[in-house]
DNA sequence: GTCTTTTTGTTATTTTTTTCACAATATTTA
DNA sequence: TAAATATTGTGAAAAAAATAACAAAAAGAC
């Protein structure tokens, strides 16, 4: 199946989408409901519901259970996905207490820091030493990690995952991680999504001078 | 000049690569180098700086100074950028002692909240209550907000920031924000990140079945 | 029960993005 | 100084992604 990362991109953003609209009541939608809700055509919603398979009734659109069902099993949320965080600093912190991974499939299960002072297990998520990850994914058979450490420490701690047996990084770390074809990387570097930012809305104030 | 997001990305991780080159005593780079750091192409790389029409010597490559300057001036980190954070919480309080900014051109001027606990001004970078954000923006002339508030404030939030006159909007809230034209929106879902994380780790785990 | 309307599913088309290829031209070597 | 070599800059080609278009089918109207 030739699916990109902008097309899984959609699907998880059609599920929020429909958890909405299903709370709101909704029983059937429309490729075009989730298309308004996902900012996209409604010709792209059905082209990637191809993609995966998925059908619904010409005419009568498609039931919002069984397609919520059907794309939490592509994303695997119907089975629990066990993370770890790796650098107990700002954003690590941030992580271990961010609400928005608990409405489902993942658990964030422990985070791991060098700095002793960092440790903890009183909190209801452990934070432990570094030393200890690689027993601890093995015991745990724990595949996805997030990557919150310094820049220079990103390369050498994300090797240490990945031998312990870590198969997918979301690296937070200001650099461009790269790695073997078996280990999947996420590279999310915030001052990188600013610079974007800053420079749309300067060119865009640019545009506007000229018609004032 | 037609460019696009994806294009402007790029164009940062060139940035950053080079500060890494020019701090291991790099004087000229060429389109390949680039390409490596950044994990791209070489001729992505020559075709991206012909958008903006960088061009180097043919045999000779590029300068990383000027480089460095003529990117930092596309970005806009010649100018300070000033930025507020609306949302003291886990994320906004991460973001707000994040070191990641400080390299230059990103000031973090204030953070808002409406929870009174949460307001300091023995902080460096004070956080103030929510309904001092539209004299704040207009007095200080802030253009660009980060938004780390609950899915259900966001909305709401966002009209309150863009009627007091910010242009972008980084947004972690975990809901596909839309706005008018003339101001920029970059949505960074986290759980949605880590979802496709782990589509491609089981994708993979599965590919990896049929060969063992 | 037939007709009308609406919406899907998919193929064709268009647009966008990336890669390829190579002439033009600096730099280095002899 | 001339020849050899390496690298840019760009136009053409290829690949990928998005959009449009429409036949097929389901739902509802009458």
């Amino acid at each position: 199946m030739a699916l990109n990362r902008k097309c899984i991109i959609r699907i998880s953003r059609y599920k929020n989408a429909l958890n909405r609209l299903k709370a709101l009541g909704f029983v059937k939608v429309f490729s075009g409901n989730l298309a308004d809700a996902a900012g996209v055509s409604s010709s792209q919603v059905r082209k990637d519901f191809s993609l995966f398979g998925i059908t619904g009734n010409r005419r009568g659109g498609y039931k919002v259970d069984e397609l919520i069902k059907r794309i939490r099993d592509i994303l695997g949320k119907n089975e629990l996905q066990k993370v770890i965080i790796v650098g107990a600093g700002n954003i690590g912190k941030a992580l271990l207490h961010y609400k928005g991974f608990e409405s489902g499939g993942i658990k964030v299960m422990a985070a791991f820091d060098i700095d002793p002072s960092k440790y903890s297990h009183e909190l209801e998520i452990p934070v432990l030493p570094l030393e200890d990850l690689r027993g601890f994914v093995q015991d745990h058979e724990v595949k996805i990690g997030i990557l919150a450490v310094t820049e220079v420490a990103a390369h050498h701690v994300s090797e240490i995952m990945i031998s312990a047996g870590i198969k997918g990084i979301l690296n937070f770390a200001p650099i461009q991680l790269r790695a073997a074809d078996d280990v999947v990387i996420n590279n999310i570097n915030l001052e990188v999504e600013l610079e974007n930012l800053i420079y749309f809305v300067n060119a865009q104030a640019k545009t506007d001078g000229v018609f004032e």
